[in-house]
DNA sequence: CTAAGTGCAAAATGTTTGCATACTT
DNA sequence: AAGTATGCAAACATTTTGCACTTAG
C-alpha cells in the first residue's frame, strides 16, 4: 500500500502546477526548499520515481547528457507525442494525426513497435530556431 | 589541428569494429584495457566526445536512466532515422520516406525543427517484442 | 619547438541505499 | 500495532578537470 504523505503531495503537486515544464530532481528539491518546505532529496528522488511508476510524471533525458528530467504528465501522454527543444529545454505534448500514422507505419514497415510514451523528438522550437537564425 | 594519435585511433576503431552495438564509455574503455591496450578512461572519455562532435559516433541516452551511449556513425547517418529497442538496446538505423514526411509536417503544422541526428524512437524491436508476448 | 593529447588522481554531478526515526493506516 | 515513508549521511556511478608529462606535427 501507498502512503498519503505531506512529501508524496508536496512534489505531485509541484509538476501539476508546472506542467508545460520539466524538472530535474534537484531543480524540484531547490524549489521546494526555497518555498520553505522541509523534504530530503532522496524523499524527492523516490516519490518522482513512484510517479513515473503510476504515469503520473514523465521523464526523459534531455538531449545532452543532463541530469534526468521529469515532468508532470497525465494519463493522456500515453496516446500524444512529445517536442522537446535541445536549446531551452521546451517540452511541447502534441496529439496529431500524422505522427499516429508514424506508429502505424513504423510497426508495419519496420518490424518495430513504437513506444510513444518513451520516445521524444528531439529538435528546436520555433523561438530558439528564430533566435539561432539570427 | 587534431593530432592522431593511437589512442584516438582506438577508440575510433573499436566503435567501427561493432557499428551496431552501442556502448557506454565505460564499456569502451574496459574492452580496451582487456585486450591489453594502454588507455586511460579519461582519454576514451574526451576521444568519444571527440568522435560526437565530428560526427564520427552518435551519443545517446538508452531509455531509463543508465549511463550515456556511444555509436558508430557514419555520415549517412545524418540523413536517416535511428529506432532503439528499450529493452535490448539494439539500434536500427532506418532510411525512409515517411520519416523523411515527418521531418517536413513536423516543420509545417508544429513550428519544430526536427533534428533527426539527434532524436531516437523508442520502442521495441520484433524480437523483444515477441519474448515480451509469450 | 609548439600545440595537442595523455593519464592520473581529485572533484564534481547525479542518484541510490542503509538505517534509525516518524508518520499513515 | 504493522507497514510504509522520511531524512540523513555514506556509497555509488558517471563524467569532468587540473596538471605535469608525452607525443604529433
Amino acid at each position: 500500500m501507498r502512503y498519503d504523505t505531506r512529501q508524496s503531495r508536496l512534489v505531485y503537486e509541484f509538476l501539476k502546477k508546472n506542467p508545460s515544464r520539466h524538472f530535474c530532481a534537484d531543480e524540484v528539491y531547490f524549489a521546494l526548499v526555497n518555498e520553505g518546505e522541509k523534504i530530503g532529496r532522496s524523499t524527492v528522488y523516490r516519490q518522482l520515481d513512484r510517479l513515473v511508476e503510476c504515469e503520473k510524471a514523465k521523464r526523459f533525458f534531455s538531449g545532452d547528457g543532463e541530469a534526468c528530467c521529469y515532468q508532470f504528465s497525465s494519463s493522456e501522454c500515453k496516446n500524444h507525442y512529445h517536442l522537446v527543444c535541445s536549446n531551452c529545454g521546451k517540452l511541447i505534448h502534441t496529439e496529431c494525426d500524422f505522427l499516429d500514422r508514424l506508429s502505424k507505419h513504423i510497426s508495419d514497415s519496420h518490424e518495430f513497435t513504437l513506444d510513444t510514451s518513451r520516445t521524444v523528438l528531439c529538435g528546436l522550437c520555433a523561438d530558439c530556431a528564430k533566435e539561432k537564425n539570427i
